[in-house]
DNA sequence: GCAACTAATGAAAACGTTTTCACAGATCCT
DNA sequence: AGGATCTGTGAAAACGTTTTCATTAGTTGC
C-alpha cells in the first residue's frame, strides 16, 4: 500500500535503523545518507508522523486554547503563535471555548490525550481560580488571564494600569461622569475594572461600573437601557474591542454620535479603528508580542521544566482618537 | 511512568483488548464496561492518540490551509470548519500560507505526513491551476478558490455575479467612471474582475480595471495615486474586504470622504462595515455556511470516495449602504 | 603489535494502542 | 440431541517508526 520506511530501506540498500538517522540527526557516513535521500525521492516516501511521535514520545504539538478565534484579539495571538511554532517544526492545535467552562475542561482533557508538547491557554475566570500548580501535566502558558501568582507561567497586559490610562484620559478630557462595562468572565475585565475604578477615586469621582457577557450585542443591549436612564454617564471605558463595538451602536442608535456627546475609550485596537467615525480612542495591546512571548516562555519552560514560574507584563499604549475628544 | 491501557486492564481484571472494546464500540458485557469504566477512573487513564492513530490507521484530524486567519473571510470559515470538526470528534491542524505558493506545497506535504483524514485548502490561483484529480492522496475541498473543474470538490461564491452585482447596483446610482481594483493571487479575483467587466460592458461603460497584491496596505497605496490622477474613476469596486478598507484610507487621506465624491462597493460584510461613515455598501459572504458546506462535503467524500466531483456554488447578498450613494 | 577506544551500521525491541484470530460457552434450528 | 451460529473474551500480532544493543571495522595510544 503505502511506502513505509521499510521500502526505503530496501531500495537503498540499508537498514531502517540507517534510514531513521539519515533521515533525523543520527551518525551516518555521507556516502549512505546520499542512497537514502535517492531512495526517499524515488519512492515518495513520507514518514508517518503518528509512529514517529509515539515511539520518540515526542509530538511536537502545542495546544492552542481560546474563547473565539474570532475575536480579533486571539486572531492575532493566535497567528503569532502558529508562526512560532511551525518555525519550530511544531503544529498548532486549536479550540474555542466560548467561555464555557465545561468546554475547557473537554478541551484540556483532549490535550492530555494528544500528548501535546505544550499548551498555551486563556482560560475564563472560573477556570484559572481554579488552577493549581502541577493541576496539568503539560507545560502550560496561561495569556492575556493569569491564574493564581506562581501557579504557571503567563503573559499578561498591565489591565490595572491600562484601564487606569483610559479613565484618565477621559477625566482629563472634561468628562465627569464616566461610567465603565466590563466583561464578567474574565480576570482580566476584573482587573480593568479595578484600574478604572481606583484611578476615578484617586482624582475624587465616583465610579459608575457595570458588567456584561464579554460581546457586541450585550453590551449594546446593556448600554441602550443605560444611556436612555437619568444617571446616565457622559462617558464610557469598555473592557474590551468587542464591547466598544456595542457601545459604539448603543451610541449612534441613542443620536449620541456627536463628538463630545459620550465620550468613548477601549481595549484592542484594530486596523478598523481609525475608520470608525471620528476615531475610536483605544488601547492597543502588543498581539504579536504576546504570541511570541507565550511561545518563548513555553520553550524555555520545555528546556527548565524545573525554573520558577514566570510572569511577563505587557504594557499597552494609548491611542488618542476623536471618540474621546470633548465637544 | 504514564498509565497504559495494561494498567487499567489489570486493574478491571479483564485483557487490554476488553478494555479497548469497552472504550470503542465493541461488544461488551454491560458488567465488564462497568469494571472498566470504574478502572479508568481510578487510574485516571488518558488513552494516547498518537498510539490509537497509528493502530487504528485513522487520525481524525483534518488539515485547514489558508492564506491568513487574520483575514475576517479565514477567520470565520475556520471557526465554522473547526465546530463541524469536533462536532464529529475531530481535530483541526491549521496552516497559514500568506499567499505564497512555496509555503503552500510545503504545508500539503505537512498534511500527508500528518495522514489527515481530510483537507479544507484556500489555495492561490498558481497552486489551484497546477492541481489535478488525484493530485493530493487525500480527500480535499477547495474553498473560496476553485482548481480546474472536476479535479476536486469546492464550495465557492458566484463571484461573477456577485462583483457585477456591485458594478451594476454603482452604474445605477449615477456613476459613470466605475473602476475596479483586484487581488494578483486568486482565481476568486480574476473572476470578480470578470463579473464586473461583464456588467459594465453590457451598460455600455468602459472597464477601468487595475490589479494588487490583496491586502488594504497595497490597495491603499495604489489608490491614492489613481485618485490623484486626471483619469480619476468616479466609484470603485474592491475585491475583497482588505482591499476595500484599504480604499476608504485612500478616500480619505485625499479628502474624498464626502457622501458621493466617490462610490465605493466591495466585498465581505464584517462587524464593523456599518460603523465606518456612511456605512460600507458590500457583498455579503456566508461565511458560516461555506465552512459547513466545506465539511459537508467532505464528509460525503470520505463515506463515498468515488462519487463524482462537486462543487458547491453559493450566492453573496448586496448590502446597500451609504459608501454607494451618490451626491 | 596489541589493547582500548570510536564511528558506523544492522537486528531486534519498544512505543501504546486496535484488531485479528482462536476458543469457550450459550443459543438456536431442525 | 447434535451440529451450526452467535457472543464475549483473551492472547498475540500488527501499526510504522525510533532507539537500544551488539557487532564490525577503523583508529589511536603506548
Amino acid at each position: 500500500m503505502s511506502v513505509g520506511i521499510r521500502d526505503v530501506a530496501r531500495a537503498a540498500g540499508v537498514s531502517t535503523a540507517t534510514v531513521s538517522r539519515a533521515l533525523g540527526r543520527g551518525p551516518v557516513s555521507e556516502a549512505l545518507r546520499q542512497q537514502v535521500e535517492a531512495a526517499v525521492r524515488a519512492t515518495g516516501y513520507r514518514p508517518n508522523l503518528s509512529a514517529r511521535r509515539l515511539r520518540s514520545q515526542s509530538t511536537q504539538t502545542i495546544g492552542l486554547i481560546v474563547a473565539d478565534i474570532r475575536n480579533p484579539f486571539f486572531t492575532a495571538v493566535s497567528r503569532a503563535v502558529e508562526d512560532a511554532a511551525y518555525a519550530a517544526g511544531m503544529r498548532v492545535i486549536l479550540c474555542n471555548t466560548d467561555e464555557d467552562p465545561d468546554r475547557e475542561a473537554l478541551y484540556l482533557r483532549l490535550m492530555e490525550e494528544e500528548r501535546v508538547t505544550g499548551l498555551i491557554f486563556a482560560p475564563t475566570r472560573v477556570t484559572a481560580e481554579a488552577m493549581k500548580a502541577g493541576d496539568l501535566d503539560v507545560p502550560a502558558v496561561l495569556i492575556d488571564r493569569a491564574g493564581p501568582p506562581g501557579a504557571h507561567d503567563s503573559v499578561v497586559l498591565d489591565n490595572v494600569a491600562a484601564a487606569a490610562q483610559l479613565a484618565e484620559h477621559l477625566w482629563a478630557q472634561g468628562y465627569r461622569r464616566i461610567g465603565g462595562l466590563f466583561g464578567a468572565t474574565s480576570s482580566t475585565a476584573q482587573e480593568r475594572q479595578a484600574g478604572y475604578e481606583g484611578a476615578l477615586r484617586r482624582v475624587g469621582a465616583e465610579p459608575l461600573a457595570r458588567v456584561a457577557a464579554p460581546n457586541a450585542a450585550a453590551a449594546e443591549a446593556i448600554l441602550v437601557e443605560w444611556l436612555a436612564g437619568d444617571d446616565r454617564p457622559d462617558a464610557l471605558v469598555l473592557s474590551n474591542g468587542l464591547m466598544l463595538m456595542g457601545a459604539v451602536r448603543a451610541a449612534r442608535r441613542l443620536g449620541l454620535a456627536a463628538p463630545g456627546s459620550l465620550g468613548l475609550a477601549g481595549f484592542d485596537n484594530e486596523p478598523w479603528s481609525d475608520l470608525v467615525e471620528p476615531g475610536l480612542t483605544v488601547i492597543e495591546q502588543p498581539v504579536a508580542e504576546i504570541g511570541a512571548q507565550a511561545m518563548a516562555l513555553l520553550f524555555d519552560r520545555l528546556k527548565a521544566p524545573d525554573q520558577p514560574v514566570r510572569k511577563v507584563t505587557l504594557s499597552g499604549r494609548l491611542i488618542v482618537r476623536g471618540s474621546s475628544r470633548r465637544a
